[in-house]
DNA sequence: TCATACCAGTGGTCAATGCACCTGCCGCAT
DNA sequence: ATGCGGCAGGTGCATTGACCACTGGTATGA
């Protein structure tokens, strides 16, 4: 095959489109652009930058689709506020299309949590203070309280398991830990938490309480790990 | 300050183009686009779905951004293959957008980073396998013979790391462990491994190794967390 | 047979035009 | 003076039509 040249270093002709969104990036990097901020008119980029609607257009929709800036009908877009969870909420359609797609990912996104929470609980054993441990108790009292609502019981669960996540101060993993139990939720809500299964619950938040309290992150751990996977099995039933 | 109400059931004027999108989404969903496949132009889905070429253009746009579908000048669309790693892919840019913005996200990525490690250190130790320990031992001697030069020898420990979080077998913890590295390294490539620490190093992923093969997995993760806690000084030069 | 030139198809860009939506100003009625 | 309603201007949304730039395959010529 007479290949002539594999072309290493072509030339590739930049969209024009891409060079207002670096345009615009960069307006923000620099903090020309402040959150909060209204991103000039695309008549008025369009005349700045010397080009066409379109690419002012796609440079805004693009920095919209990822999550940058907002824009509405009627009114001049707005820049964001940039957050972790902002970030990973931008993975999310992707994400939720993936698990539908290749639904043996489900199993996957499950373990990691699992693996994600494990840690975290181990950590809030290690730095966890007095508030937080009355926190904690806060929930699972209101938990209990909803024992009869399956949503609302659900909604407090999500809520303990938040707490523990932010026991840690990191927003990232507070991020990454809400964005995956979404991801599972998204796929299991109507399955979870039969009834009977209430009070086993209860029980074993009440048990990672103590543990954490106690500053045990082996126990932590372990209980968190036979909770997680005891409702694991809810999950494949969906099957 | 006269703060807006914010309504909650408003009605939201649906955008075309994201009319559009939802029908190529589920026309991937549907497997009548199967990955690899090319995308019918956007002439094409213009007349099919009664729409101005706008339209249409604005939400092969979209799937572009989101990693969905790669677009070419001159050619056909495609479809994607989807994976977890390109899923989070998608996320790179605004991660390092976040990063460049927020530099205090830095530690505590780099947090997350080193939960996430010791996990799958943990992991790696309840399952592991003698194939496993093997590949591992000959990535510390191809790392050992790599000293002299910086950059390989990186390029070599994160080869290590990446084995030790496929042990799992988890596609989706690699993919988000490759990512969290990636970006880390983003920033501070050039700091790390000053010359003296190499063995130091090589010492610790020996140690890392043994534990695993022991199936002590809180040893594993103790020295694992010394690794990573001491590399972590490096990072902080930075500032 | 092989290489070149061409051509049709496709994405990229622009211009002009009108519509839909939001905001804020202005005037009218209270 | 105050409050409300409507109007107008600015903005994003969408269409149409045209042209350019790039790619891949085909037809043509050496």
């Amino acid at each position: 095959m007479g290949r002539d040249t594999p072309p290493k270093d072509r030339i590739v002709r930049r969209k024009l489109s891409d060079e207002v969104f670096d345009r615009l990036r960069r307006m923000i990097l620099s903090g020309e652009l402040v959150a909060g901020d209204p991103v000039p008119s695309e008549r008025a980029l369009m005349e700045r930058f010397g080009v066409g609607r379109p690419a002012v257009r796609e440079a805004l929709q693009a920095m919209h689709t990822m999550g940058l800036i907002t824009v509405s009908h009627g009114e001049r877009s707005r820049v964001n506020d940039l957050n972790p969870t902002l970030a990973f909420q931008q993975v999310d359609s992707v994400a939720k299309f993936l698990l539908s797609l290749a639904p043996e990912n489900l199993e996957h996104l499950r373990n990691a949590r699992t693996l994600f929470e494990v840690g975290m609980v181990r950590q809030a054993a290690n730095s966890r203070t007095d508030g937080d441990i009355a926190t904690l108790r806060d929930l699972l009292v209101a938990q209990r309280d909803k024992s009869g609502d399956a949503a609302a019981f659900i909604a407090a669960d999500i809520a303990f398991h938040r707490a523990i996540t932010a026991i840690a101060g990191n927003p990232i993993i507070s991020a990454v830990s809400d964005a995956m139990l979404k991801w599972l939720f998204h796929y299991h809500t109507a399955l979870l938490h039969r009834s009977g299964q209430e009070d086993i619950t209860l029980t074993e938040h009440a048990q990672i309480i103590d543990a954490i309290a106690a500053g045990d992150s082996d126990a932590a751990a372990h209980i968190m790990t036979v909770h997680l996977e005891r409702s694991a099995a809810r999950y494949l039933h969906h099957d």
